[in-house]
RNA sequence: GGGCGAUUGGCGCAGUCUGGUAGCGCGCUUCCCUGACACGGAAGAGGUCACAGGUUCAAGUCCUGUAUCGCCCA
């Protein structure tokens, strides 16, 4: 055991004990425990590409800090790490990196190795086209080294993680999984695909799901467009967006619309284009917008699409996957105007349509300029098209009432902390308007496990895919071959094809409770730990992680996949705004650790409470530092003395101290059983603190000397000490295993959660008669008097007189000794009086001779 | 437009569920190197709890409304 060092210091301790962890095995999963005693937590497997920031550190943390209670507790702590390394930002940062391009019609290379130079590429270097599973194990490659850069920063951050179960969403387990749950949800009709209009982002050249929506405020201009109607005079309508004119299906108003009343039924005639198109009712038309009458068009926005769907209308798209228009017109477009406007993007489309408008005399006026909000996906730059393509969709509930009902049920079941947030998933969950679109048309992901047979003209047959064995997964339909086929039948007539798409990354980031506990691979572990106890997550995304976690678990087990939720707040700069990246690019989480300290830093995040934002805030650190530091220098200072044979606590103060220990443990426990870690450590520093400056002083003079008196003191120093490890462990994880290791066998992690029982078993059972309270009445006085005359604590009290009631009078007696220790007083007297205990003279004597510096 | 949250000393926060003399930390001022700690200790100044009504013997706390800020969704 080592000895008690001269200097304690936090430095070096991270690695240090981080090393013996992972040596012992302190953190990992015992998985003989059956499910009741295990508790399971669902991490937030981070994404893979750029670097880990403060926020990650914060919620992480908060985490940590529930997993390391629970198995103080008892539980056997289920506690894997997930990488996300599936998705847009790895793609993007591998043809970066190693200058190739993902070609699925390319066939795979087993031998293919990326440029020698990679991530020194010139700018310019001609990208190299590599097949789809290429690619992917490019991506992986690459996504290995920051996984490595990840956990070291985790561990070093102290977060009690089994590192021996980590998976990665790209791993073979996670595609496996992804693929078996969507071959199960197609077997139940669950998912399904059909062509549809769907939102489009012209750059990433994707489809994009109502979870990744974002609405941005535009300039725009309503152009007032003249149709004709049958004797010839103009219908007016207005519209932000001309460039769609053939495109356009029909005319819609209100049916409560006086105006246009007369005109239902009738048709009219679109300019340049030549086109009939009739006029009719629907309630979604606004009578106050525009001249209240609109064009529908095949698609200007998601309305049309309401529109298109509830009136039966026909379909003409001019839009192309590329954002330009298509080359071919639609079916009764005049082919005259519709050339000009021929693979040219919507925005040039515009400009040319608006001039031939003005030159024909149907667009009256000056457009109007407005502003007004379009949707973009959330890291696209141009505003999403609607195109008709062929997707996949996952029945969520926003197309079933009866789903929706069983959602928002599943949602009643999950115990929310904080419990407010549950009303962010009610409002998502009710306000769904469609199935969850859950194909890509990207590359690096999950790729949907099917194949369609070609006929003898070579079109796909879509009606009966061909699916492989669950025993087969995970598979690569682009360059594997389905049964019953050879590979050189792939896109043959007679042949087979591959379904291009890959999954969202939701779609595969939804299923982290059956990739990490091991579903279908390892049944007994997965009856072990699911459905798991707590999903900690950014309430950022709790419409999509966090719902899609409950659909996916729903269809496919019955169940909650998780019991309970905590929600941990945003970051937000000094100046009360979300973190900015300027400033989180400064400030990265390792210099953090590195110059505060991880005690301090994870003491920081322990003061954010789930669900409230919290400001980044070094002070906080360094309050957290010198609590680890006063913690080192106390348990130095109590374990200097002689260790006493084990007996009973006798002396009142002593017994008064464990009193007040058990009522903490009790308030901490019972704040940690709320998810309320912030508040069972309020209590414990509160009560730390005091034990530094009331008690280890009160007691000192003592605690040096022999016999009962001292034996007492020194039982109660270290029975406290041992309770406030283990109440500090879960947030200080480093200074207390220190403090602990200099006394105390084993690991202070892996020690029993302390309980008010041992404390009161002790001695401490009088807590009514708290003669602490009357010491500290007089150690303040004392001290405010010195403070007044200026001098030294060292200065001696010649006399003391205080006055109270009997009772009062009787506890002053029980500390009486202590306290003439403590302050040096020479004369300590009372008589019975006063209102309430207080000290009514104090005579000080002569400060002592100062000391020269050292 | 709808939903959720916030508003308490210069700054960061607790207290609001369960009404009863306004608390903590940082910072600031003054003092002290006393047998764990100067990466320390002691004492002190500093707030009409966003605003307006209401309930109550009593409101930071409960109710109604308003304003400002933030987040989520239309």
């Amino acid at each position: 055991m080592p000895a008690v060092p001269d200097r304690p210091t936090l430095d070096g301790l991270e690695t240090r004990w981080d090393e013996v962890w992972q040596q012992e095995g302190t953190y990992r999963f015992d998985r003989t425990v059956d499910r009741a005693g295990v508790y399971a937590i669902d991490t937030p497997p981070p994404t893979v590409s750029g670097s880990l920031h403060v926020g990650h550190v914060f919620s992480y943390t908060h985490a940590d800090l529930l997993a390391r209670y629970q198995r103080m507790s008892g539980k056997s702590v289920f506690y894997p790490m997930g990488w996300d390394d599936n998705g847009l930002p790895t793609e993007r940062r591998v043809q970066n990196y190693s200058g190739v391009r993902c070609d699925p019609s390319q066939q795979y290379d087993p031998t293919f190795e990326p440029p020698a130079d990679s991530g020194a590429l010139k700018k310019g270097t001609p990208q190299v086209s590599i097949s789809r599973r290429n690619f992917i194990e490019l991506c992986h490659q690459l996504s290995l080294e920051d996984e490595k850069a990840f956990e070291g920063l985790f561990k070093r951050l102290g977060l009690s993680v089994d590192w021996t179960q980590t998976y990665e969403t790209i791993g073979d387990p996670a595609r496996r999984a992804a693929q078996r749950a969507f071959l199960r949800n197609l077997a139940r009709g669950e998912a399904y695909a059909t062509e549809a209009p769907t939102l489009w982002d012209v750059d990433y050249r994707t489809a994009v799901a109502q979870a990744e929506l974002a609405d941005r405020d535009m300039p725009g201009a309503y152009h007032r467009i003249g149709f004709a109607k049958p004797d010839g005079e103009p219908l007016f309508i207005e519209t932000t967006r001309p460039e769609l004119l053939p495109a356009c299906v029909a005319l819609v108003a209100h049916p409560d619309d006086e105006r246009y009343q007369p005109l239902f039924g009738t048709t009219v005639t679109t300019p340049l284009f030549g086109v009939e198109v009739p006029v009719l009712a629907h309630e979604l038309a606004q009578p106050d917008k525009g001249s209240g009458i609109a064009m529908i068009c095949t698609f200007g926005d998601t309305t049309d699409v309401t529109w298109w769907r509830e009136l039966d209308l026909p379909v003409r798209s001019i839009v192309g996957r590329d954002g330009r228009i298509v080359m071919t017109a639609p079916d009764g477009v005049a082919e005259a105007p519709y050339a000009e406007l021929a693979g040219k993007t919507v925005k040039q489309a515009q400009k040319r349509v608006v001039e031939l408008l003005v030159e024909s005399g149907d667009l009256v006026g000056e457009p109007t300029a407005i502003t007004h909000p379009v949707k973009f996906y959330e890291r696209g730059d141009r505003p999403l098209e609607i195109v008709t393509s062929r997707q996949w969709y996952l029945r969520n509930g926003g197309r079933d009432t009866e789903l929706r009902k069983e959602l928002l049920a599943r949602g009643e079941e999950l115990t929310w902390h904080p419990g407010f947030m549950q009303s962010r998933y009610d409002n998502w969950v009710g306000g769904l308007n469609g199935d969850w679109l859950i194909s890509r048309q990207r590359f690096f992901g999950v790729p949907f496990p099917l194949w369609y047979r070609l006929d003898e003209h070579g079109e796909a047959t879509y009606d009966e895919p061909l699916l492989p064995a669950e025993a087969d997964l995970p598979v690569d339909p682009t360059s594997d071959v389905p049964a019953g086929f050879t590979a050189d039948q792939r896109d043959q007539p007679g042949g087979f094809t591959a379904d291009p798409d890959i999954m969202d990354t939701w779609a595969t980031s939804s299923l982290t409770p059956q990739i990490a506990g091991g579903w279908e691979d390892d049944p007994d572990l997965f009856a072990r730990v699911f459905p798991y106890d707590l999903r900690p997550q950014g309430h950022d995304i709790i419409r999509t992680w966090l719902f899609s976690t409950v659909v996916r678990s729903h269809l496919e087990h019955g169940s909650v996949p998780w019991t309970g939720t905590a929600l941990s707040g945003w970051i937000l700069d000094p100046d009360r705004k979300k973190m900015s990246k300027s400033v989180g690019n400064v400030v990265t989480p390792l210099g953090l650790l590195e110059q505060h300290g991880s005690d301090a830093v994870r003491y920081w995040a322990a003061n954010g409470r789930l669900g409230t934002d919290t400001a980044f805030d070094e002070g906080q650190m360094k309050v957290g530092r010198r609590l680890a530091v006063k913690l080192l220098n106390a348990s130095k200072f109590a374990l200097g003395f002689p260790e006493a044979q084990t007996g009973p606590v006798t002396e009142a103060v002593d017994r008064a101290l464990l009193a007040r220990l058990a009522d903490v443990v009790d308030e901490a426990t019972k704040a940690f059983e709320a998810y309320d870690y912030t508040r069972a450590l309020d209590v414990t520093e509160a009560f730390f603190w005091s034990f530094c400056d009331d008690y280890i002083e009160l007691v000192k003079g003592r605690a040096y000397g022999e016999g009962e008196a001292a034996d007492s003191a020194n039982r109660a120093l270290r029975l406290t000490l041992d309770v406030l490890l283990r109440l500090f462990a879960p947030v200080l994880p480093f200074a207390t295993e220190e403090v602990w290791s200099w006394w105390q066998d084993g690991s202070v992690h892996r020690r029993p959660w302390p309980t008010s029982d041992e404390l009161r078993a002790a001695g401490g059972e009088a807590a009514a008669q708290d003669c602490l309270a009357v010491a500290a009445v007089v150690l303040e006085r004392v001290r405010g008097e010195k403070s007044r005359a200026k001098t030294s604590m060292k200065t001696p009290v010649l006399a003391l007189h205080a006055t109270g009631t009997e009772a009062e009078l009787a506890l002053l007696a029980q500390v009486a000794e202590d306290l003439k220790n403590a302050c040096l007083i020479g004369d300590l007297t009372s008589e019975p009086g006063g209102a309430g205990f207080d000290v009514v003279r104090i005579e000080l004597g002569e400060a002592p001779p100062k000391a020269p510096r050292p």
